[in-house]
RNA sequence: GCUCAAGUAGCUCAGCAGGUAGAGCACCUCCUUGGUAAGGAGGAGGUCAUCGGUUCGAGUCCGAUCUUGAGCUCCA
């Protein structure tokens, strides 16, 4: 008897009797045996030592891989388990994944651990590590596992445990004096972690509900070698180089003030240029591909949330009612019932249709005071709302249409990266099933038609629709919410919006509601945080600073100043009394893209010198030339 | 909202066994008129988040409130 095992490359790879992966490792080279990590062995995800007995395909993993990693952080969250107990054994374990980047583990204590006590546990899982301890597999009835945790008073063990069927078969991986719950699969040893930093502590309730009790939740990260931690640890600074709330009081532009409100966004001068660049774009880009603009109040009357259902599904979310004279009126969380407003102030014809309105609509929210976060989660936002009401017949159209453009938009601001979700029907919804099917596959239709990449979430679309949303994928690799397309079976409906179809019979029309950027302050930040500040031309507040070498150049610079701005060049004269290596820092470290620097010999020939921001100069040249090499950038 | 941490000059931060508040940068004035990332001198600027308590005396200790940060939960 002979056992063929499948290797992903399609070769086989046969023994005569059972073997462990790892072995299989081994003969392929021991470097990939020393690199692996776990195995998948028909597609199931197993240990290195997992016995195979039968014919299979088998993929190793190693730390390149997403599965490798997890594998990797998972043992080392077990590692730190095991360094907690032996240092508080009254610490009771919860649980503790891997997570993106990293992993954690929720532990049951009275106080939080202290960084004393972080720089202490890493310290003995370095210790522990360096023993290269097995992680021994058992498997077990349930029975066994609930005798052994009873005996070390593992509470949290056993409340997973009663949730599991008696049926079924339980696991536990143990490495030394440690024994832990666990599916697995787990590296091999300890031995194989060998770099470890604990980053953060903090709170979490127990199953994430915040009804239980508050954890106590350590954040850690690990790497087969040192040099990947210290890059992972500067890919760390240089993210909060980035974030977008040093940049703003960097860059002079944004501020949140205690007295105004937190959640609320002053914009400053510069900050306001961008936003206005944005959003002079988003409706230049609009108006283009057949959106019509439209303004609407703040706030609305009482009844006209009712009619919409936001007092009854939103309410939480919505500020408290103001008072106009006996009648309660509401700031608005959502554009949307104003639009829809707008649909039924006319009788509408099939050959309106589609109707797509669009509104830069800022909006207001309750969100509790816990979540703000700089520009990224604020109470105060502008959503770069649009409606469009169609036929049915122009659904897949319009959805398509829908997405091209939204990429293209983004792409136009220099994201290159994005990660698109189809949301499906969730458990609780409203609407008629066979519209919540139509509108799915007209969603999936598109996406597939356009040959995009997507993730289905199951279940996680609105209860009033289903919805593709994009992310942004920032430079350091975080991705961030921006475009939403959700269709609305809702509001159609509550509004009582008709069109009159050509058969001169009353029809409902699709509504799709959607948002390309999400908010402008949200996108806003994304954009700083993806360009680290450093804007492209188009979207500089000041493209070019003009710096005079001294002040016998005032008058030149200025003549030059004027004829940038008679080109459309946003430009300032940098008039103060300093040394040329001043300005520079200085522009330098405002990220303007251009400086045009003009000293006696500028004035005598009638040139400018030119220098590009992080690049350094680009030598004197005419005018006629500095503009020509701008607009080829702009 | 919850847990923990923090709030000192416009910015970044120091200060403490409780004894009249400190630096650098930025700002203002003067000197310097300079060639690609900081020239020099001087000056002004703070009810140490707010309110209350302990104390002869509080930026420093205690409490409450507000705000911020890291998470949890929730979302554009």
């Amino acid at each position: 008897m002979s056992i063929n095992i499948t290797l992903p490359d399609g070769s086989v790879k046969s023994y005569e009797s059972p073997v462990k992966p790892l072995q299989v490792a081994q003969d392929i080279s021991p470097r990939l045996a020393d690199a692996s990590i776990l195995a998948e062995v028909d597609g199931v995800a197993v240990d290195l030592d997992h016995e195979i007995v039968q014919d299979c395909s088998l993929m190793l993993h190693t730390f390149k891989t997403e599965q490798g990693k997890e594998v990797y952080w998972h043992s080392t969250s077990h590692l730190m388990a095991q360094a907690v107990k032996q240092l508080f054994p009254s610490v009771k374990v919860t649980i503790g994944p891997a997570i993106e980047q990293g992993f954690y583990y929720d532990f049951d204590r009275d106080t939080p651990f202290t960084d004393e006590e972080l720089a202490q546990i890493e310290e003995r899982m370095v210790f522990l590590s360096k023993q290269n301890l097995v992680y021994q597999r058992k498997e077990l009835s349930k029975a066994e596992a609930v005798e052994i945790f009873k005996n070390m008073g593992e509470d949290y063990k056993l409340e997973i445990l009663a949730e599991i069927p008696d049926t079924d078969v339980i696991s536990t991986y143990q490495q030394g004096d440690f024994i832990d719950l666990c599916r697995g699969p787990h590296l091999l040893d300890t031995g194989k972690i060998k770099a470890i930093k604990l980053l953060k502590t903090s709170g979490a309730y127990w199953r994430g509900d915040e009804k239980n009790k508050m954890l106590h939740r350590i954040y850690g990260i690990s790497f087969p070698s040192k040099k990947e931690l210290e890059e992972y640890l500067e890919f760390l600074r240089q993210a909060a180089l980035r974030d977008h709330r040093k940049l703003g009081k960097d860059l002079d532009l944004f501020s949140i003030n205690d007295e105004v409100g937190p959640g609320l966004v002053l914009w400053h001068p510069n900050g306001a240029m961008i936003r206005h660049l944005i959003e002079s774009y988003w409706k230049e880009e609009h108006l283009k591909h057949g959106y019509k603009l439209v303004y609407t109040p703040h706030v609305g009357r009482a009844s006209l949330w009712e009619t919409s259902g936001h007092l009854g599904f939103y309410k939480e979310n919505m500020y408290s009612a103001m008072d106009v004279e006996g009648q309660d009126y509401y700031i608005k969380p959502m554009n949307c019932p104003f639009h829809m407003a707008i649909y039924n102030s006319n009788l509408r014809s099939y050959r309106e249709l589609p109707l797509r309105l669009g509104e830069l609509g800022t909006v207001y929210r309750y969100e509790r005071s816990g979540v703000l976060h700089g520009l990224m989660r604020v109470r105060g936002f502008t959503q770069d709302d649009a409606h469009i009401i169609c036929t049915p017949e122009q659904l897949d159209s319009e959805v398509e249409k829908l997405i091209v453009f939204a990429l293209d938009m983004l792409k136009h601001f220099g994201f290159k990266e994005f990660l698109i979700y189809l949301s499906t029907q969730p458990d609780a919804s409203v609407g008629d099933p066979k519209d919540w099917e139509v509108a799915t596959e007209s969603l999936r239709r598109s996406l597939e038609k356009l040959g995009l990449a997507y993730d289905v979430d199951k279940g996680g679309g609105a209860f009033y629709g289903p919805k593709i949303d994009i992310k942004i994928k920032d430079a350091i690799g975080r991705a961030w919410q921006c475009t939403t397309i959700q269709f609305d079976f809702n509001e159609p409906t509550r509004f009582n919006m008709t069109y009159i179809g050509s058969d001169n019979v009353q029809h409902r029309p699709y509504m799709i509601h959607r948002a390309i950027l999400g908010s402008v302050e949200r996108f806003f930040a994304t954009l700083l945080e993806y360009h680290g500040g450093n804007l492209p031309l188009w979207l500089a507040p000041v493209q070019l600073m003009i710096l005079p070498i001294t002040e016998a150049q005032l008058d030149y610079a200025r003549k030059i100043e004027e004829q940038l701005q008679m080109r459309g060049f946003r430009c300032e004269v940098d008039t103060r009394n300093e040394k040329i290596g001043y300005k520079v820092r200085d522009a330098e470290l405002k990220k303007i893209p251009y400086m045009c620097i003009v000293g006696k010999k500028e004035e005598e020939n009638g040139t400018v010198t030119l220098r590009e921001h992080t690049v350094g100069d680009l030598g004197s040249m005419s005018l006629e030339a500095a503009l020509e090499k701008l607009g080829l950038k702009s």
